[in-house]
DNA sequence: CACCGGTC
């Protein structure tokens, strides 16, 4: 238990319990908490604080509990909490091999001390600056028992203890007065189902006001702090005895329904949808939510506009943000060109000598286009040779002393442009230099950019709230080059960007389709390119070697059999390809049994089954030789999210893991293993910007939900030498014909269409290279 | 049917 005082895994804690609300990952050490009916509550005095993370409360304690002899360790939440405090933990005893026996509670209820002892140690623990154990003594041997009402009702006594004065007297006085604070909001917040963490936020939110603010309005807390949402402020507004048919509540849950939409992609809703789905989220009346609508609207909240011909309700920042990117996105293009002019003549002999590669009509075409282009968009699959073009572009630039930035979305992506370009590329948010306390960006319209060229790869990640961030940080003189493929998933975030960017047609596209990487007799190509256009992929078994074969398995079980033997046996064998670094099972989902989860289980007890050497953490087992993926952003490390690497040694005595990444060693305590998890499979959205020599890919009927075109043209076009398709010929169907990106509302595409007019640009033109 | 993904 003793270990538990480290930073890193005290932190790993943390973030596993984090995760667990959002993806139910078996690694996270809450869950059996949170599904135990074995609630039982502990009393007791706090011997020693282990580790305490202000931020967030997390805290683990060792206490004298009721009702035990030894000393018991205790984890949970408390926003202020030192030795000597009286808790009252609910929760449940745990016995988990990492950490030992546990009492993890839900939440502590804390309140001052009441014996002389406790009082001292309190007093003394830190909790206000300047008091340390020597002042608590002589404080306690002064006003013994009746030290806190002194503090709180007569301070002009604190200045009896010699060595008090006058500064260090109201300094205790305030401290107390905080801390008398966050408790009231505690107790106000506990009695109504709101935990710590969230407790102490609300208070840094509002301060001593935070009672009086969640009394008149608690849907404010929606809006004001982040990680609480509509459910959880309308089950305290429900316990204040507010009325379903409140306004207050019915404009919350306006934006709540809009938020919902915007979680799957959208910027704002037709009105037809969103009033019944408010209706249905809020069980209220239509003509209320009418009403509350239109004071929405009047106050700015929400913005009513058409897309098209249909009246769509926008979140206002949302709405605001499409506007910012079409405007300067315009403007940018109406802009001067940075570098003077070039001889493309000269320059497209000179790049190909130079990297020694020979261009085909379509890539010179494409850079000669760059050489002149304000902004462009490059866009195409896997292997079109979109790397090859912009480096050439990139190359020429360069020479003519062009100052140049490049960025991507993820780490990975610019990680991967670093090396493909000789330059170095950031990620979008690196590159503006995000502000952690305002959320913000430090590069913006005021600090802009310093470059003449600003490249971004992988642009169908990028949402609407980050490209406003991007086109505000970009000055209007600079040129913008836009990299991607849309055919891929879509972002994350709301908005279909780069979508709406190509689809305006704002701005000269350059549409790749010509594969160099393989001959057209690849079935891997042609089958991608049937998906893509809705067509059923070629699933008969070839005549002699190919590239692409289907496996039928009927049922879960068979399905899982059958990658088995894929990846064990058949696939080597036949290619000569190595089962662990060659060979990746993509599925589209995490859960199920022919889910990631599951199938990682599998694969590792048939390819690497663990010997002595090995730790298991956050539910995973991690051994010499398996495959692991890093899931953040390392930079200290220079491992990145999606990063697959090897397993070289685990030292227990050390503690630590050491994990080979291209080559390099990379060292993992083991309280970092959060971090990494096994690799032997992992989902088709995780492998995006990832190639492999061969491919698995499941399809079931049983992933419904994800059964989409782009998902398994995504799968399919990360095999390079081989791809499998394993299941059922009716999920491959369901997926070809579900083109569930089914359109994102938005209203980028139309702001820059009318901004083309009103500016009399010329339409620019797209080469299309077959 | 209800899933999956990014940044700091």
């Amino acid at each position: 238990m003793e270990e538990a005082a480290e930073t890193p895994r005290a932190r790993g804690v943390i973030r596993g319990v984090a995760r667990e609300g959002r993806t139910g990952d078996p690694g996270a050490l809450m869950k059996s908490t949170s599904e135990s009916s074995t609630q039982e509550v502990l009393a007791g005095l706090v011997e020693r604080v282990t580790f305490h993370n202000a931020e967030n409360g997390f805290c683990v304690l060792r206490a004298k509990a009721r009702g035990h002899r030894d000393l018991v360790t205790v984890v949970g939440h408390a926003a202020v909490i030192s030795a000597g405090e009286w808790i009252t933990a609910s929760g449940e005893w745990i016995n988990d091999r990492a950490h030992g026996q546990q009492f993890r509670a839900r939440f502590l209820k804390t309140s001052a001390p009441s014996s002389i002892d406790g009082i001292e140690k309190y007093l003394g623990s830190g909790m206000i600056r300047g008091i340390g154990p020597a002042y608590a003594k002589k404080m306690v041997k002064a006003f013994g028992e009746r030290v806190f009402d002194v503090i709180e009702a007569e301070p002009e006594r604190l200045r009896e203890v010699t060595g008090i004065g006058a500064v260090r007297a109201k300094r205790i006085t305030d401290a107390w007065a905080e801390q008398k604070v966050v408790r009231e909001i505690m107790i106000f917040l506990h009695s109504h189902g709101v935990g710590t963490a969230r407790a102490v936020r609300i208070y840094k939110t509002y301060g001593a006001d935070a009672v009086r603010v969640m009394t008149e309005n608690p849907y404010r807390l929606a809006r004001d702090i982040r990680g609480i949402g509509f459910k959880t402020a309308d089950a305290i507004a429900m316990k204040l005895g507010i009325e379903k048919t409140a306004m207050i509540r019915l404009r919350a849950g306006i934006s709540y329904a809009l938020t919902e939409a915007m979680d799957e992609g959208h910027c704002g809703l037709p009105t037809d949808q969103l009033i019944p789905l408010a209706e249905k989220l809020l069980e209220a009346p239509k003509e209320l939510i009418l009403t509350a609508l239109d004071l929405e609207r009047s106050e700015g909240a929400v913005i009513a506009d058409k897309v098209g011909d249909t009246a769509c309700i926008f979140l206002a920042g949302l709405y605001r943000a499409e506007q910012v990117i079409s405007d300067r996105l315009i403007r940018l293009v109406n802009g001067k060109l940075p570098w003077p002019w070039i001889d493309e003549e000269k320059a497209v002999p000179w790049v190909e000598k130079r990297s020694g590669l020979q261009l085909a009509d379509s890539q010179r075409a494409a850079i000669r286009l760059a050489l002149t282009a304000k902004a462009l968009v490059i866009t195409g699959g896997p292997g079109v040779g979109k790397t090859t073009i912009v480096n050439s572009i990139l190359k020429i630039l360069a020479a003519k002393g062009v100052r140049l930035l490049l960025c991507a979305p993820t780490g990975r992506a610019a990680k991967r442009m670093t090396e493909a370009t000789g330059v170095e590329a950031k990620t979008i948010h690196r590159l503006l230099e995000v502000d952690p306390k305002s959320g913000g960006f430090k590069r913006n319209a005021e600090n802009p950019l310093d470059c003449d060229l600003l490249v971004v790869d992988e642009a169908s990640m990028v949402d609407v709230m980050l490209m406003q961030a991007m086109m505000k940080a970009t000055p209007d003189n600079a040129a913008l080059l836009i990299v991607g493929d849309i055919d891929q998933l879509p972002s994350v975030g709301p908005g279909q960007v780069l979508a709406d960017i190509i689809g305006s047609g704002a701005v000269p596209v350059v549409r790749l389709t010509e594969v160099f990487r393989q001959a057209a007799a690849s079935r891997i190509i042609i089958n991608a390119h049937r998906i893509n256009q809705g067509l059923m992929p070629d699933l008969s078994a070839p005549a002699g070697d190919s590239d692409f074969y289907f496996v039928p398995a009927e049922d879960p079980e068979n399905a899982v059999q059958r990658i088995l033997e894929l990846v064990k046996t058949r696939i080597p064998k036949r290619f000569g390809l190595n089962p662990i670094r060659d060979i990746q099972v993509l599925c589209p989902m995490n859960r199920g049994g022919v889910g990631a989860r599951s199938l990682n289980i599998e694969l590792r007890a048939a390819l690497n089954p663990a010997g002595e050497r090995k730790v298991e953490r956050f539910g995973w087992t991690f051994a010499p030789g398996d495959k692991v993926m890093q899931i953040e952003n390392d930079y200290d490390k220079e491992v990145y999210n999606g990063d697959i690497g090897y397993i070289v040694d685990v030292d227990p005595e050390a503690g630590e893991l050491v994990a080979s990444f291209d080559g390099r060693s990379v060292t993992y305590a083991f309280g970092e293993l959060d971090t990494l998890v096994p690799a032997y499979a992992t989902t088709i959205h995780k492998s995006q910007g990832s190639e492999y020599p061969a491919v698995i890919i499941p399809v079931m009927t049983q992933h419904y939900p994800m059964l989409q075109r782009n998902l398994l043209y995504t799968g399919i076009t990360r095999g390079k030498r081989l791809v499998v398709l394993v299941g059922q010929k009716k999920a491959i169907a369901i997926a070809v014909r579900n083109v569930s990106s089914r359109r994102r509302w938005s209203k980028l595409d139309e702001w820059l269409r009318v901004g083309i007019d009103q500016r009399g640009v010329r339409k620019p033109i797209s080469i299309a290279t077959i």
